[in-house]
DNA sequence: TCAAATCATGGAATCGATTCCAATTGGAAT
DNA sequence: ATTCCAATTGGAATCGATTCCATGATTTGA
């Protein structure tokens, strides 16, 4: 329990009786301990408090416990949180610990944050993107495992996670269909970007597989924020034959949605059943009545990446052709969640 | 250029024909190294692309340039971020790095985490909370440089940063009695919590300042969500002799009153002005008309913590004294975000 | 001009772990 | 009884930097 001297290994062997490899290999779980002085070795290490110290180890031993978390925004939503939550959880779980850099979208910043994460000489790498897209990640990334969250290479040369866009379309859609509705709006977002794309996608083929033509007029794009919804709402609602029911890109435009149901006197759901996108706590939860709407697997992304790693990490040395397998695209599903708004 | 092999310091000495003591010098920028020394280690180190493992810099040396990022939970809003924004980026500034780890409210996780951090020798320890509250960290934080960010320990015997509740409560009223009003409504949390008990004295003493008298009558106590915003907008609308405008503990609360404001068929700002609190983007953008709140200084308070820690750092060893003066205990201003609802 | 102080330098010692190697021990096999 | 092999073990070498120390070169001051 001394504590005003640092104990180092030494000591710990001297205090035991053994030889510090012994220490060592009791301290790593490695094989040829005997029992005796296993037991010996660990009373040793609770009498006098001893800790490693991680520099030490990371320094023999080439690998320093500790993943790398590059981001390009943190702050903008609980989105990030709840990545990072993911990832925080599942890497303490496995040993590691993380370290966080935000580049705050500055490339150069983005080089010389994976540069001083490999002089660290991290584990491995999380590239972490704030929404859904194809990315740039600095060359470097490659030396070293990594994976790509919420984002991918065209190429599909690294490993990615991002969340299943069209089946959430796809849900959502068939959710509203299920409630009786025929007449679908979707108010998309307006910018090319992989959710836009996609949900709509999801959004055709679950009106395919029940049967339901395509109408175009029930598609409209607006910036995915209140005003846009607002906006594209009045459109649908004046529409000769207007929907029963609309799919909004996500929860802030549906927030629009809503007033400009209100504002023409109807009422939801009973009138007009309204499906978000993104489930933003914040909004969902707190609209009258509740917002249904899908959830972006964001904490379950934030696990799913660092459990690749750890697994990429006991995958070396074992079996070297690992590395030459086409690394994995994963989709992750969105799940719906279910409030008052259908 | 050779990437093939790692450079070491022994190569760059040796490259720029000079020892290696030489070249750690120029690279810690210790003194006594000929200009010329100095230019053949720079163009040896960029022959090279020579990079220090860090790890054999912490261990010689002691130091890790990092700083150790602790936080009781890591989701819920983008609060978080911006507090972890600020320490990030301030912490890379000044040329370290951040880890991160959350622990979920579990005091046991929370004292290994303390420990971990000790253990890779971080230089300084950030011990964060997601609201204003008294805290008690794990006894080990105080073997190194600390300090609470958004909490505080009574005793003041850390250095700790919170927001100055009680001055944005005052600053909060005294902005509705600069618009004209003089009978001025409160809604506040129901929880014994520092931003409950200082907000109210701020908005008192604004009153007092302004040579209002108090009216026990127009404060009103919910839990801080629409629900209880709008519950508590109701109570005051139905006073004999209602307020003219409503200062919320939060925007959530806001969202509420605004509800029953407009369920009254009263016109924000012109029958009732609402100011909020927080600034919660999605929540006080959003609203129509946009909410007029106070921002907590998440952002500028995980600033100060880094540049504090930063300070301590390197007074170390130059003023032994500075050890023992009592740490500060920092009030950061809540700024005003004026929209339209005042 | 000479002593003293200052500057510049190379290289050994050091930080505290892991890993490797040689040596010892104790059975099992012949 | 002797040989062989595997299990255990202690301790030296190693990882790659910083820091300290002894030494030689240069300046400064009188």
């Amino acid at each position: 329990m001394s504590k005003s001297t640092k104990v180092t290994i030494q000591d710990v062997a001297r205090l035991a009786g053994v030889g510090v490899g012994t220490v060592s290999r009791v301290l790593n779980g490695h094989p040829n301990v005997s029992a005796d002085a296993e037991a010996s070795v660990r009373r040793a290490i609770e009498e006098s408090g001893y800790r490693p110290v991680a520099a030490a180890q990371t320094l023999r031993s080439r690998r320093s416990n500790i993943i790398g978390f590059i981001t390009d925004e943190i702050a903008t939503s609980p989105h990030a949180g709840q990545i990072m939550r993911g990832a925080q959880e599942t890497a303490w779980k496995g040993g590691k610990i993380l370290f966080l850099v935000n580049t705050q979208w500055d490339p150069e910043l983005e080089r010389s944050a994976v540069e001083t994460m490999i002089d660290r000489q991290v584990d491995g790498l999380i590239y972490a993107t704030m929404f859904h897209r194809a990315a740039t990640p600095p060359q470097a990334i490659r030396q070293i495992p990594s994976v790509l969250l919420d984002c991918f290479v065209e190429d599909a040369s690294l490993a990615s996670v991002v969340p299943n866009e069209a089946d959430g379309g796809y849900q959502a859609t068939t959710y509203l269909i299920e409630h009786g509705h025929r007449r679908i709006g979707y108010i998309n977002h307006v910018e090319d970007i992989p959710a836009q794309r996609l949900r709509l996608q999801g959004y055709r083929s679950a009106l395919e597989a029940h049967g339901i033509p395509f109408d175009a007029e029930l598609v409209v794009e607006r910036y995915s924020e209140p005003k846009g919804g607002y906006d594209g709402m009045m459109t649908l609602l004046n529409l000769p034959n207007p929907p029963s029911a609309v799919f909004c890109f996500n929860d802030r435009s549906a927030m629009g949605a809503y007033d400009a149901i209100r504002q023409r006197g109807l009422r939801i759901p009973q009138d007009i059943a309204v499906i978000g996108f993104d489930n933003q706590e914040l909004i969902a939860a707190n609209l009258y009545p509740g917002l249904t709407t899908m959830q972006l697997p964001h904490y379950e992304m934030g696990i799913w990446a660092v459990e690749y790693l750890l697994s990429e990490l006991d995958a070396v040395g074992k079996d070297e052709a690992a590395a030459e397998r086409s690394p994995p695209q994963v989709l992750l599903k969105c799940p719906l969640v279910v409030r008052d708004s259908v």
